[in-house]
DNA sequence: CCAGAAGCGATACGATCGTATTGAAAAAGG
DNA sequence: CCTTTTTCAATACGATCGTATCGCTTCTGG
């Protein structure tokens, strides 16, 4: 056989080109030439690695999607929990991806996710995503609730409907944020205040205030 | 001169082809010449009607804007608000497009979105529709505190800040039925139980339970 | 050592896009 | 009634897209 290229580092370099281009000019506005030019390879290499555009993009929407989900993990166990609460508090603020360093992930996700009102293939993996981040921070809701006292009346949060509106919340506060309806600062407090009326409701004695 | 045309109406039929095609395909997937087939007008016709297909766009995200809006408007007028708190409750359902009727217009106001994102004269315009569905939620947030008891203690709630988390989890919510991670009655069930617990925070003695 | 498979860059091709242009039709003014 | 101006539909044009193809290089298995 010929030369072995490492095709997977070589899909996830074409990968990271095709983010880059996605933020400025938006996931259809990529052109197959744009994205070679920008990961320094040849037109040919690109068809190589993906049948075609639509399997290039769907690469593309994985590889970010694991990015995202990956780094709130990392800042999980990075500062290791002084309690669930503030564990939730940073998960949410990284899934919203407010901080200005993380605005073109923030750009290519709000692209992908439109994008994926129109294309199932597309919408399947942001389900997928979206599913893994949602039972994220419903397992920190559950361990936040837990850490308090025996809660000895009956339910007090359903942890997954929590964990839903957070996760809409936090997406549709980065999209204004995007549009440049809200600022980021607006953003971040309108978060804050409703994981601190959040754990208002928690059984916890301590009404707990490090965000 | 020639025949006379009305050019408003004309665009506006051309706005609505562009609203459908967007539903379809995503705002950059449509075509000047769909679009004038869709409007069953000529190609020629849409480009003197719009100097470019850019001009087209914007006028078509206004159009839905002012849609979207009005409808919100209209639903507030027609059920004559037995209570602020009901007609926020309306106003906020009509906002985040869940009945399968207006599936077609969110889909196409989150197309706008995130190629608002890379647009900024776009943005400016969606800008300007969320700023007035923010000062409507405002207001009624307003009334509906006003209309309890006099609020003898401070500042109870802040009308802008709760508007801006209910707009944005509205928004979060739409995009995620469009994309199918939530069905719209988690969806509405996630906003009824937020509109609750604002509710709770009025300083009005009775604890209101209408939706 | 060498035949051949696999990777490579470059180019070609057909389709489709936005926009410009063209010539005929139509209505108002003199 | 005829000229003039506006509107119309249709076609032309240049650019750009995704994809297919083609030699040439490069490395491995026998």
């Amino acid at each position: 056989m010929p030369k072995q290229v490492d095709y997977e580092s070589r899909r996830r370099r074409i990968a990271e080109a095709v983010c880059l281009l996605s933020d400025e000019h938006g996931p259809e506005g990529v052109t197959m030439r744009d994205v070679a030019t920008r990961a320094e390879v040849s037109l040919g290499a690109v068809q190589r690695c993906f049948r075609n555009k639509e399997e290039m993009l769907l690469f593309a929407v994985d590889h970010v999607g694991e990015r995202i989900t990956e780094r709130v993990r990392t800042r999980l166990s990075s500062s290791p929990a002084q309690s669930a609460a503030t564990a939730l508090g940073h998960a949410a603020t990284e899934i919203a991806l407010l901080r200005r360093k993380h605005r073109a992930e923030a750009r290519v996700w709000l692209a992908f996710v439109a994008q994926a009102a129109v294309s199932e293939p597309l919408a399947a993996k942001l389900r997928i995503s979206y599913a893994a981040l949602q039972d994220l921070l419903a397992r920190l809701i559950t361990e936040a609730s837990e850490s308090g006292p025996a809660d000895d009346d009956a339910a007090t949060l359903d942890p997954q409907r929590e964990a839903r509106a957070l996760l809409a919340l936090a997406d549709g506060l980065t999209s204004h944020v995007l549009i440049g309806h809200l600022t980021s600062e607006e953003a971040e407090d309108a978060l804050h205040v409703h994981l601190v009326r959040l754990w208002e409701r928690l059984p916890t004695s301590r009404p707990g205030k490090a965000v």
